[in-house]
DNA sequence: ATGTATATTCAT
DNA sequence: ATGAATATACAT
């Protein structure tokens, strides 16, 4: 650990043990388990956002102490921090009260707003309640949709501020204040407020359905230690950089959601709402891969993912469907990497064909979104996000702003996950297209005729392939492969050490503590390896006196104790017999555990780029995945069952042995 | 193979 | 503002 390791909670008087500093009520933090308090400026990583604040973890019941980063929370999200920390920490609540409270919160208003249809008359919920009603927006009382904050402090549905906004008015409409041009023609959603709002939700659906459910949805927190790029892109910084690692195991080819089967380095994949620096370390995560150019893809395959940068002054954001302008129509010769200019006609041929392939075949295209689009709302505030999935539903041709023809795509999302600025508690569903008025004006339009490749599935309620994916024509490069085969390898391993350590942990031999070699089974239930049994009793067995006959047998006859207890096994030693049921149990075990050591070893490049194709048809949806999956007896071994056979193994292994203690006796 | 385009990034 | 390094696709 970089940091002071020295970690301690508050003391009973609530002085810090470390500072011994009484902190304030807003410097202090409670953890989510053991409801002890801590002092926020002595811990070692305190929690960097609202979300996280509100489930966090002291380091004692955590365990996990990772090294702090700073994570300023701005003015408005101060308020926010106190104000849900007031209701967590709320003592004139007794416990049955905020039970009632948060019975309140499940009844809450679902929050839509004025533009969609109402769902009826829905009380304000208690979080409102506690709020004090400061967050809602002045315009339709309720919790913003899409919030953007003022400057002031002020919070407003997106399209509640845009129809102010639109009205001429410049002044905050709750406190007059003048509101910036900045803010009347670029208003950002404010991502944080999103997270308390989705927050609040969140609590809701805890106390109504049990278990917290988990969003795929990251705030930054959540991202890995920063991404490495190689030692000649660290001397001049990002320009001149070569690209570094790629982390995921996916082809460059490869459509749809990033999965964490292809994420050996967190087996989490790319979630909605990950952020990265720039196009270098959003690349080094597969969501994007070109360094430059804002489109993925090849012209006779498809497009795999674009990049919203605000590059092209036609493109327009509405969050859930955007229009999208194709590439090229400007003169980059020399070593411009800028134009702005255009000086002639978009066509559909490369990348803009390769998108129109996207369109007609219906393929998933990953959609992340730059800081640098800056007449977007839904643009992140730095760096670049990942927004999930889209479908091109129509392409066609118009004349641009700057007077030539451009392309044009009409992007909708379909991704299972909600998008980063809604504090929607599921991802899309199916909507119907938006009205597109400068169609009127199009030319060559396109639209899909055939079924999608991904869609969405009433039965399974989520988005899935509904064909199969293009088949990958890019080779993975070496380095990749070798990540992929070393992951694969590590999962199996890790399957066979346990099947080694239940082998060892269940049939080891009292005597030698390793697995049984022809295991015999006392009366008195104990195991042992059949020479080591022997051994036990060598030059003290009866066989050779009763062989001498005779009635003084029995007599002569030694009592001989049971290596594990003092159980007198004479007989059973005189008739010494291999339980061989058990003999089966862990023969088969055995087995088990070399086979998948074997495939570890035996596993050819070919067969694992055959794996991943199958794996990458089911991604975005594990489910699917199982349903499609060829039935390739290799498969098992690479995605072994969990241990559901050894269960029933060993449970059969009791009954054989109760068996041969009743024998025995 | 070689050249060029591309919605980047950073230094000069 | 402008140039250089960089990776991918695609044309030559």
């Amino acid at each position: 650990m970089a940091h002071d390791s020295v970690q301690l909670p508050c003391d009973g008087d609530g002085a810090c043990m470390r500072c011994k500093v009484t902190p304030l009520a807003e410097e202090t933090l409670t953890c989510s388990t053991c409801a002890t308090p801590w002092h926020v400026a002595c811990l070692a990583s305190p929690p960097e956002t609202l979300a996280s604040t509100l489930q966090w973890q002291c380091p004692d019941c955590s365990g996990d102490p990772l090294p702090s980063a700073a994570g300023a929370l701005d003015g408005t999200s101060s308020e926010l921090f106190a104000a849900i920390r007031a209701i967590e920490s709320d003592e004139s609540l007794t416990e049955k009260e905020k039970a009632r409270k948060r019975q309140e919160l499940v009844s809450g208003r679902v929050e839509e707003d004025g533009d969609k249809e109402k769902k009826g008359k829905e009380k304000e919920s208690s979080f409102l309640d506690v709020l004090d009603g400061s967050l809602n927006c002045s315009f339709c009382m309720q919790l913003p949709d899409r919030p953007v904050t003022t400057p002031c402090g002020h919070n407003f549905c997106l399209k509640c501020f845009q129809k102010w906004i639109g009205q001429g008015k410049r002044t905050c409409a709750k406190c007059r204040s003048t509101i910036p041009p900045k803010m009347a023609s670029q208003p950002r959603i404010n991502s944080t407020l999103v997270s308390v709002i989705r927050m609040a939700k969140l609590s809701k659906s805890n106390v109504a359905a049990g278990p917290m459910k988990v969003y795929h949805f990251v705030q930054n927190q959540d991202r890995p230690d920063k991404a490495f790029t190689t030692e000649r892109a660290q001397k001049p910084g990002k320009a001149n950089a070569a690209s570094g690692k790629i982390f995921v195991t996916v082809p460059p080819d490869h459509f749809g959601p990033i999965t964490a089967e292809n994420d050996p380095a967190r087996n989490q994949g790319v979630l909605v709402g990950e952020c990265w620096e720039d196009r270098l370390e959003c690349r080094q995560w597969g969501a994007h891969l070109p360094h430059v150019a804002g489109i993925a893809g090849q012209s006779n395959y498809g497009a795999q993912s674009v990049a919203l940068s605000g590059g092209y002054e036609d493109d327009e954001d509405h969050g859930e469907w955007f229009l999208y302008t194709g590439s090229g129509g400007r003169d980059l010769s020399g070593n411009k990497r800028t134009n702005k200019e255009q000086s002639f006609d978009q066509k559909f041929e490369k990348m803009n064909e390769a998108l129109r392939v996207s369109c007609k075949m219906g393929y998933p295209v990953r959609v992340v979104r730059s800081h640098k689009e800056k007449r977007s709302s839904y643009a992140p505030e730095k760096g670049v996000r990942y927004d999930g999935i889209y479908r091109i539903e129509k392409c066609w041709r118009k004349v641009g702003i700057q007077g030539f023809k451009v392309c044009r795509y009409l992007f909708v999302r379909c991704d299972n996950e909600p998008a980063p600025w809604t504090s929607d508690d599921h991802g899309d569903l199916p909507r119907p297209l938006p009205a597109i008025p400068e169609l009127k004006k199009a030319t060559d339009v396109f639209e899909r005729k055939e079924s999608p490749s991904w869609d969405f599935d009433e039965e399974d309620n989520r988005w899935r392939w509904k064909k199969p994916p293009p088949p990958s024509k890019r080779p993975v490069n070496a380095a990749d492969l070798e990540d992929r085969k070393r992951a694969r390898k590590a999962i199996r391993q890790a399957h066979t050490t346990t099947v080694r350590e239940r082998l060892l942990k269940e049939f080891s031999c009292l005597i030698c503590r390793q697995v049984m070699n022809l295991p015999v089974t006392t009366p008195c239930a104990h195991n042992f390896c059949k020479s080591c049994f022997e051994a036990a009793f060598s030059g003290k067995t009866a066989i050779r006196e009763r062989s001498k006959g005779g009635r003084t047998l029995r007599s002569q006859k030694n009592v001989l104790h049971c290596p594990s207890c003092p159980t007198d096994i004479s007989d059973f030693l005189q008739n010494l017999q291999v339980n061989r049921e058990l003999m089966g149990v862990i023969e088969s075990l055995k087995q088990k555990s070399e086979e998948n050591q074997d495939a570890v070893e035996e596993l050819s490049e070919e067969q694992v780029d055959e794996s991943e194709e199958n794996a990458d048809i089911g991604s975005g949806d594990s489910e699917t995945a199982q349903k499609t999956k060829n039935p390739d007896p290799k498969d098992d071994l690479q995605n072994p069952p969990p241990d559901s056979d050894q269960k029933r193994t060993s449970k059969r292994m009791k009954v054989d042995t109760t068996q041969v203690v009743a024998d025995g006796e």
